[in-house]
DNA sequence: GGAATACTCTACTATTATGTTGAATAGTAG
DNA sequence: CTACTATTCAACATAATAGTAGAGTATTCC
């Protein structure tokens, strides 16, 4: 039985590449927002609370690994995921950590579910709201990103915008908020700063991540 | 806009473990082995040519990632993926790695398409045969793996069987052979050896892995 | 009980990854 | 050309990881 070592180690090894380039939080987090349209260095720096020196290194091990590519816009470099199969990748990579991190579950509902007693909108009741018009559906994103691709039907209400945007609000309709996906907040803190005002708002479990591929290809 | 760091932090913190575990190619080798069904260290040692003790290692390393389980069967610890999804993911990264690194791609054809000439039977053909019989098709894994699931219709001929198993063959069907999945060797090898042997064999496309949840839950 | 087997653990060394700082580069606007 | 901005690079200190050899543990078999 000769032994095919040294290509499996050369295969394994490829594939490797991809899975070092996984292994920090970061990192991660630069896919997940990157998943939701391109971006420069300086906006993620911002989004991650790091020195840009220290995402640049990121995005060049990302880039290493061929999991993002990059445009130069002037001085601004964008940066956006290779391919979608790297959106799906990171997605899986939650799902095995919800499958198999009980501390992952408990982090979620610490935030989610528990202070959340917001009861969520499940995908066939917004889908319903909608089909009748009677909900007034907010992307609470940065507007890049609602450029990007977000769901149909949806307005787009940053989420530093919310309080303004609802100041002297009659409509009776219930404001339903959404937002990147599963480990965004922006839509817990929006139904949150909108339920201060007194106003009828709920969060959306259906996010830009659980719709997918409604956004143009990237 | 009061950041959420330290919830983020610890929640992308946690998705970066999985990624840690998988930042090592004869890790991923050890998941995509399990994949084919529960192993002990030495089985699987002596499958990676690699100590048992740096096996251990390993595994203690996926244990703390929680992406894999053990039993302890009297001195045998046999190792198990813990979830179905751990197979998901790990397939998830070779989608990505083939779809992004030229390189994996250009390894893949090096062994399997080149010299392999051996017109591969497609999923479509294969159930065409199988359906009217006139194919004989052998699954060249080891034994233990074909018992812990197969393709209907399998035989089980190990690769170090084949030459003997055919050796004084008449039936005048063509033989096909699969093994674990798109980087295992084995259906490649038995392939080359039935032809040595003047036989008519061809390789399966169709692969354990790409059937998928043929086998019995994990 | 004693030997054999299967696995894990402990040091130890070599290598690789991370984050920070400040400097270097490159493009833009005046 | 100069000042400015966005990004990258270089160099360092620190920490984490990989592999190996050999000791240690636990279970089975005789």
């Amino acid at each position: 039985m000769d032994d095919h070592r040294p290509w499996k180690d050369a295969v394994y090894g490829q594939f490797a590449r991809i899975g070092k380039a996984l292994g920090h939080a970061r990192r991660l987090e630069i896919l997940d927002l990157l998943a939701q349209g391109p971006k420069n260095v300086e906006t993620l720096a911002h989004e991650l609370a790091a020195s840009s020196a220290a995402v640049s290194r990121h995005l060049q091990i990302l880039l290493e690994a061929h999991l993002v590519t990059f445009q130069k816009h002037g001085t601004y470099v964008v940066y956006q995921l290779a391919r979608h199969s790297v959106a799906d990748l990171v997605h899986q990579i939650q799902v095995v950590s919800e499958d198999v991190l009980a501390d992952v579950r408990e982090l979620h509902h610490l935030y989610l579910t528990q202070q959340d007693a917001l009861d969520p909108v499940n995908p066939e009741e917004l889908q319903a709201l909608m089909a009748t018009g009677t909900v007034y559906l907010i992307d609470v994103r940065p507007p890049a990103e609602f450029a990007a691709g977000h769901l149909p039907g949806a307005v787009s209400v940053p989420l530093p915008d919310v309080a303004d945007h609802f100041a002297a609000w009659q409509d009776d309709r219930p404001i339903v908020a959404y937002c990147r996906g599963r480990y965004c907040l922006y839509a817990r803190d929006a139904v949150q700063i909108l339920r201060e005002q007194g106003l009828v708002a709920r969060r959306s479990e259906i996010t830009v991540r659980g719709w997918g591929d409604a956004r143009p290809s990237a």
